[in-house]
DNA sequence: TATATAATAATTGCATGCAATTTATTTATA
DNA sequence: TATAAATAAATTGCATGCAATTATTATATA
């Protein structure tokens, strides 16, 4: 055991996490390219779709993004006619995010994508399990940090 | 079982394992800031501290990133001094980049960074290596892939 | 009611991250 | 040897991602 062996890149359980995660985004790409959506756009209509209007704190909060990232993204999904953006009645502050018609009409398209990344994803149920829940299990330790 | 639910935020393996990255590189900030890096300068650094020199293209595979990110990353490392940027004499095409003794110091103000992450990850022993080699094999399928 | 505090988006600035293209160098081949 | 093909970095352009700040609106309180 050196002294130093923290710190190669091979005992590391972050950089996989970290390689992984670009990895598989990349992955996504060529099935998100026939919707003309980026990854990020596509997990923010995963929410619009289920939950048809969301104000973008509700949205941030269930995609782990900041206004900072979704302004920007939603103005672009704006223009593609996908969403509206308007400004809550009962409170000016929140900003409303709907879902259009043009918008419900790219699920049907988006729904063949998840089947394909399983396909990608070379891992049996059990295991996709298991990291499915360890995962969250990190993403919830984080969650009471905050605290 | 709804037609859409493939479509589900919650349904989704792809989701925390981006959305976790982004967190547990987040987590990492206050350490990495202490030694004015990055979370990608520092796996970069990483790979210096134990190989000492590396080519961009040997760096890129390591860490899967492109000249893309990593010239003007490692442009700034080496406005930092904590490495130098030559053309390889055998083959004038390729970039060496060698850790300077700058570089190989800052190794031990890093030694504390695992251990301090090691505590925001809330997983067992088990668990963590079972992601390890959960996060692996999926790496390496798509490593695969390419062939 | 007037003011201070809090909450929500938007903006700004910096650092990736990646696909596609360009440039420089090396290797293969006609 | 001269040219074509291949290889490695660098460059370009676009889309995040996040911390910090600002602007606007709502709420709490003196």
């Amino acid at each position: 055991m050196e002294k130093y062996d923290s710190l190669k890149l091979e005992n590391q359980i972050c950089f996989p996490l970290y390689a992984a995660s670009k990895e598989v985004v990349r992955q996504y790409k060529p099935f998100l390219d026939e919707l003309d959506l980026t990854y990020t756009q596509y997990i923010a209509m995963m929410v619009l779709w289920d939950k048809r209007r969301v104000s973008v704190k509700e949205l941030g909060e269930m995609v782990f993004l900041d206004s900072g990232t979704l302004t920007p993204l939603l103005k672009k999904l704006e223009a593609k006619g996908y969403l509206t953006r308007s400004r809550s009645h009962e409170d000016e502050r929140n900003l409303d995010v709907e879902v259009t018609e043009k918008g419900l009409e790219l699920r049907d398209k988006a729904l063949s994508v998840p089947a394909n990344m399983s396909k990608c994803i070379k891992i049996d149920k059990d295991e996709a399990l298991k990291l499915y829940q360890t995962l969250y299990k990190i993403l919830n330790g984080f969650e009471n940090e905050k605290k």
